[in-house]
Formats: structure tokens, C-alpha cells, sequence
DNA sequence: AACAACTACTTTGCATGCAAAATAAATTAT
DNA sequence: ATAATTTATTTTGCATGCAAAGTAGTTGTT
């Protein structure tokens, strides 16, 4: 009856259960955007840093490389930003929010607190506890490939 | 410059961060049962619980149901487990390990132990606070629905 | 008993996440 | 300078996650 075994133990399905329960609660309210979660995490990539490198987006937003590509065609396709090549080195392309993308972010700032309302269980001392653990497990991670000691 | 839209202060990007970090770092532990990472949910539940129902695995995995008759489908391609019509209410299914399925779960047994080596960064105690701040938060998502408070 | 409403599942269409292969362009080595 | 290597990004194939529609099979109503 390993007890290591048991759903209930794992770290994994937490994390698992809130990071898909944290999609579906932004759901509705990024409809007003008329974007994803993952679209959504871009642009508040962008609008604190605009005219970036896709791998910078990358690298602030965890988000897959080749799902990023798609999102970005998508939020052009939508008119919140453009893609531009690098002038200077051809295999970059660099990021920049068009004027609506921009405006857009306006419309976003209510989104913060409208989740912060959802998660009213929690107190504003439990929150930052649980940001303090969950960087400090994401730690763990990082250069796990390194770590694969053996 | 809103602090409330910065991606370092979003609980959601951590836990986005994190889940997928964690679906990775499986990869490789599971690679040895051959089975993803939900696959290996639904396992766990069963290991823990035989023979039971779609809808209670569902429940206890937190997998969506459309997904789950895939990976249903594929775990009993590979022989882990069948899935049969209750006599009872003909539109009930179970699932069952069959004897391979059940073997199966002692290769499993090593996989917890190899994550919690990858997560030796965080003291037991840490860990422990980390669940219960956790399961706190998950609770604010139950019912999330009929929080919807207009 | 016939019909409406409800349940348990599956299917479908769209959006990622992931690994690996493919491109294109810049850098390094010889 | 040319080839080998590295870097930045896209493409491809497979496995979900999610909402919504579709299917059976059941239960409740009248």
C-alpha cells in the first residue's frame, strides 16, 4: 500500500490540478480580451518589456518554443502586435505591441484583481508564503538536466 | 506600471511554470513504464482503488474526460488495463488492471523516490507547509462556478 | 407506457506542451 | 575563405485540456 504512490501525496498532481483549474478560472475573464491564458502570459510579457526578442519572450514566459510561434501568429492575426526581423542579425525577430495592443492593457488591469477575488480563501500572508515555496521549488528545477547525477 | 500585471508577481505563472517543469521531469522516470504523465495519474489512481468507474477516476484525477477516454483507450492498447460495461446501468464502464497493470505498479514504486531526489531542495517541512497552502488554494477553485457572485 | 430531463461517456475542434527534425543565418575552426 | 558548429525560430507529430455537441441508457413525470 506504498504510501509514496497515493495520489494524495503527490506534489505533481497538485500542481497539475491548480495550474489546469488557474487556466479555466482566466478563462472568462480573458473572454474580454478574446484570449488564451497562454496569450494572455505574452502580453503581460510585453507589456512590461516591449520590442523583445522571441527568445527573451521566451525565456520571461516559460512558454514552449514552438507553441510560441503559433501564439504569436495568432495575437498578429488579432492586431495586438507585429513580428520584425532583426536588422542586425537575421535570425532574430523582435517583438513590438501595436498601438491596440497596447490600449488593450488598460482593459487587462482589471483582470488581476478580478482573480484575486476568486482566491479571497487565502490570506495575503498565506499568498506570499506559498510564492516563497513555489520559487524556491522552482528552483529545484532549473538546470535539471544538469542535476541528473548518476 | 502596474504591479498587479507584472508575470513576477501572477501566482498563475508559477503554477503554470511548475506543472509543466513537473510533466517534464517525469518523462524520463516514466519512460521506463512507457506512459505519459496523465497516464500515469490514472494509474496511480487505480493502483490505489480497482475496478472502479469512469466518472470516479475522473474525480480523482482531475482529468478531463474527454481526455481520459483516450488515454483510457491507450493504456488498454498496452495491455495495462480493460475497460468494461457495468451490467447494471449499460452506460457505466469500469476499469480494471489486469495482472500486467498490477505488476506494473512495483517499477512505479521507484518513480516517487526519483522525483523526490530531483526536489531535494526543499526540506520535508517546506514541502509539508507547501501542501497545505496548496490544498487551501485549491479549495477557493471549488465550486467555482457558484462563486461567479455577480 | 410515452415523453422530458438527466447521466455517463465519447467525439469533435481548437489551443497548447513537448521532443525532435528542419531552416536559415551567424560564428568558429582550420 | 570554406566547412563545421552554434544559434534563433519554425515545423511536425503526438498527447492532452477544454468546451460543446453527440450518444446511449436511465429516471422522473404525468
Amino acid at each position: 500500500m506504498s504510501e509514496l504512490l497515493k495520489l494524495e501525496n503527490q506534489l505533481c498532481h497538485r500542481f497539475y490540478t491548480l495550474s489546469n483549474a488557474f487556466t479555466r478560472a482566466y478563462r472568462p475573464l480573458l473572454k474580454a480580451l478574446d484570449i488564451t491564458y497562454p496569450q494572455y502570459v505574452t502580453l503581460m510579457a510585453l507589456w512590461e518589456d516591449d520590442d523583445i526578442t522571441i527568445a527573451e519572450l521566451l525565456d520571461r514566459t516559460a512558454i514552449d518554443g514552438g507553441a510560441m510561434s503559433l501564439i504569436l501568429k495568432k495575437l498578429q492575426d488579432k492586431g495586438f502586435l507585429v513580428v520584425t526581423k532583426d536588422k542586425a542579425d537575421k535570425r532574430v525577430k523582435r517583438v513590438q505591441l501595436t498601438e491596440t495592443g497596447k490600449k488593450k492593457k488598460a482593459i487587462a488591469e482589471d483582470v488581476p484583481a478580478q482573480m484575486l477575488c476568486k482566491l479571497n480563501g487565502m490570506t495575503a500572508d498565506e499568498s506570499r508564503t506559498l510564492k516563497v515555496l513555489l520559487d524556491k521549488l522552482g528552483g529545484c528545477f532549473e538546470n535539471a538536466d544538469l542535476n541528473q547525477s548518476g
